[in-house]
DNA sequence: TAAAATGATACTATAATGGTATCATTCTGT
DNA sequence: ACAGAATGATACCATTATAGTATCATTTTA
């Protein structure tokens, strides 16, 4: 079980570099030099930033990309939203009625006081914070 | 993303609908009866916790299954680990070594706090919490 | 001895994740 | 003008984890 997908931790590799090349444009083959990631999937992830708005692109020769949002304002539960979806820990997984639950069911409040923490503690972890470590 | 999967539910159902029938043996039969679950899949299910010592079974005609451990001993994160592996959400999933982190990438050092989070809050979910709720 | 139960085990199906490939388009330097 | 280097869009394939099924052997009891 793993909170972040491949998906989502080379997104926020991409974009500590970015960070620090800034205001430099990076290309995906920047990245795939200095990151070692496969070129294909580190594309389609820069192209998945770019349509959400975390990444500005310049296309052509000499294009690439830059950070279109403030390090401090990139949240690691953005992106988990963007290439995971909802981070939802707690929903039922039964697939008939029995469970009138749903809404007092211990189980699901249980699990959700533990997603609730997890998603306040994501939203300090912004691409400027991990810089820092 | 979800904390627990299907196997980990179905047996925490279970496993609080048999404290709730104890001293009485619950077969795979009542409990497909009465929770609604596919019949192959809550007995290998069933034989899992056995094999793992949650339960004790009797085999036979009128056989069944008995919680072998105190419901307040019956600790979710217990079934999780059965089921569903160590919990582990701070995994680095970088294939080559870039990351001479693993022990201090940022990054990670959150994902392990929310995990250590995660994991005292499931040591309190016990079979016995969640029959009171 | 038949029926009802578990034990053991092997198999299949589905969905999520991870990864690849390709062609079109845009921009720049020469 | 045009070649080359870049992104945009999109479709496809591979692998793995989860979910679910099937089958036969064994045990116990009425």
């Amino acid at each position: 079980m793993n909170l972040i997908t491949r998906n989502t931790d080379y997104a926020i590799r991409a974009l500590i570099y970015m960070a620090g090349a800034a205001p430099e444009l990076v290309s995906a083959t920047d990245l795939v030099r200095d990151l070692g990631l496969p070129r294909p999937f580190i594309r389609k992830i820069l192209q998945e930033l770019q349509k959400a708005g975390f990444l500005y692109s310049i296309k052509g020769k000499n294009g690439g990309f830059q950070l279109a949002v403030a390090p401090e304002k990139l949240r690691l539960v953005d992106l988990i939203l963007l290439f995971q979806g909802p981070v939802s820990m707690g929903d039922c997984l039964l697939r008939k009625k029995i469970c009138a639950c749903t809404q007092t069911c211990p189980l699901r409040l249980e699990l959700k006081k533990i997603e609730a923490m997890a998603v306040a503690h994501l939203q300090n972890v912004t691409v400027a914070f991990l810089m820092k470590g």
